[in-house]
DNA sequence: TTGAATGATTTGTG
DNA sequence: CACAAATCATTCAA
């Protein structure tokens, strides 16, 4: 009967003081109590809240005094200890709840490209390999490409940069405000219970929010890229005339080789490496130059007349560098005169073939004719 | 702005 | 597949 009243008493707070219990049984509570019950803790309610709505206006050396009250009041340690029981209770399906999630695969393919593409990476002396290769096959001369490639470079460079200086201060932002949550949630383990494995819950919840940040930043940084990229690839398609030497060097080879211009594989490769172009493009010349060639030989005699001078005068001086040579070794052989090459001594058999028959202008006939009787 | 020049692409052929 | 021929697309000088 008394530990009952006690309990009930610690419980309600209310005393039962006037109730008669009969033969064991409870009468129940008048209808009165209820209410005055539902009042009293409506109130407390009340005061706690508006303790707790005030708390902004206290000083902070009320605040810390009324701290101080509390952690050296004499109840604390046992409440305490009770507060910790029920918190390791129910702080364990918190952390059931909690798993370490495996890595994002979208943020390992981000990471990925920003590696390949050179800006996560360590920095590349002469940008990513993917910017390398592209300058490669854009062709034109050296020149032009290393200006292009330069700009593509500078430009991925400042995107770097951006890149590091953002994720450098997120994770200054990161650092920071996680120690200051560390500090506060050890600050406050002295009067609420919390666990280390709790505080290192809430650094790994913040690491996740920050990494999201993160990835948004990479996710902008490839973004970027991927534009930079694209536009680098379509001034690539835009067509650039070759270099006045590379022009130069395929014209020497075409005029030269006017009775069959067909390079070998072989050439072909030795021209793209003197003309700094590639294969297919040596071989897209010589195409479009036989057919305009053969549609239009008067328009192109002055050239060829040009390019087989040229021819001639290089041979000339070969010749003439042979017989220094030779007069160096023998002085009594008396000075031979340059031996005089014909202006265009070659058979032009390409635009003879039959397929020229297509092409029956008399002025190229006129000028074919001019051209086997100056060989006869 | 225009037209010639020119590199690239497409289509057809042997 | 290499090439011819036609055509497209861009550059460049006047």
């Amino acid at each position: 009967m008394d530990e009952q009243a006690r309990i009930m008493q610690a419980l309600g707070g209310v005393s039962l003081a006037g109730h008669s219990v009969q033969g064991g049984m409870a009468l129940p509570p008048p209808h009165g109590h209820d209410g005055t019950d539902g009042d009293g803790r409506k109130q407390d309610i009340g005061d706690i809240l508006h303790q707790i709505m005030t708390i902004t206006d206290q000083s902070l050396d009320e605040a810390q005094a009324k701290k101080h009250g509390l952690n050296c009041h004499r109840m604390k340690p046992a409440l305490f200890s009770v507060l910790c029981e029920i918190k390791e209770k129910t702080g364990l399906s918190i952390r059931g709840a909690q798993e370490e999630d495996p890595p994002d695969p979208q943020l390992m393919r981000l990471d990925n490209m920003l590696l390949a593409e050179g800006v996560s990476g360590p920095e590349k002396g002469g940008g990513s390999a993917a910017a390398a290769a592209a300058a490669a096959a854009a062709g034109g001369s050296p020149a032009d490409n290393s200006i292009e490639h330069s700009d593509y470079r500078a430009k991925l460079s400042q995107i770097r940069q951006i890149y590091h200086t953002e994720l450098e201060k997120y994770e200054q932002a990161c650092n920071e405000f996680t120690t200051h949550v560390m500090n506060l949630l050890r600050e406050q383990s002295r009067t609420r219970p919390i666990s280390p494995k709790e505080i290192e819950r809430m650094v790994s919840i913040i690491h996740r929010k920050f990494s999201s940040i993160q990835m948004q930043l990479k996710q902008s940084t490839c973004e970027a890229v991927m534009i930079l990229r694209s536009r680098f690839l379509d001034a690539r398609r835009k067509r650039r005339n070759f270099s006045k030497q590379a022009t130069e060097i395929l014209n020497e080879y075409f005029y030269s080789h006017l009775s069959n211009p067909y390079p070998s594989e072989e050439a072909k490769e030795e021209l793209a490496k003197k003309c700094s172009i590639t294969v297919s493009q040596v071989s897209n010349w010589f195409g479009n130059k036989r057919i305009r060639y053969k549609k239009n030989i008067g328009k192109f005699q002055e050239e060829a007349n040009l390019y087989a001078a040229k021819t001639a005068v290089t041979a000339a001086h070969a010749v003439a560098a042979a017989v220094q040579n030779s007069q160096t070794n023998s002085p009594t052989t008396p000075n031979s005169a340059v031996i005089p090459i014909p202006i265009l001594s070659f058979l032009p058999c390409f635009f003879c073939s039959p397929f020229v028959a297509c092409f029956t202008s008399i002025t190229s006939s006129v000028a074919c004719d001019a051209r086997m009787s100056s060989h006869i």
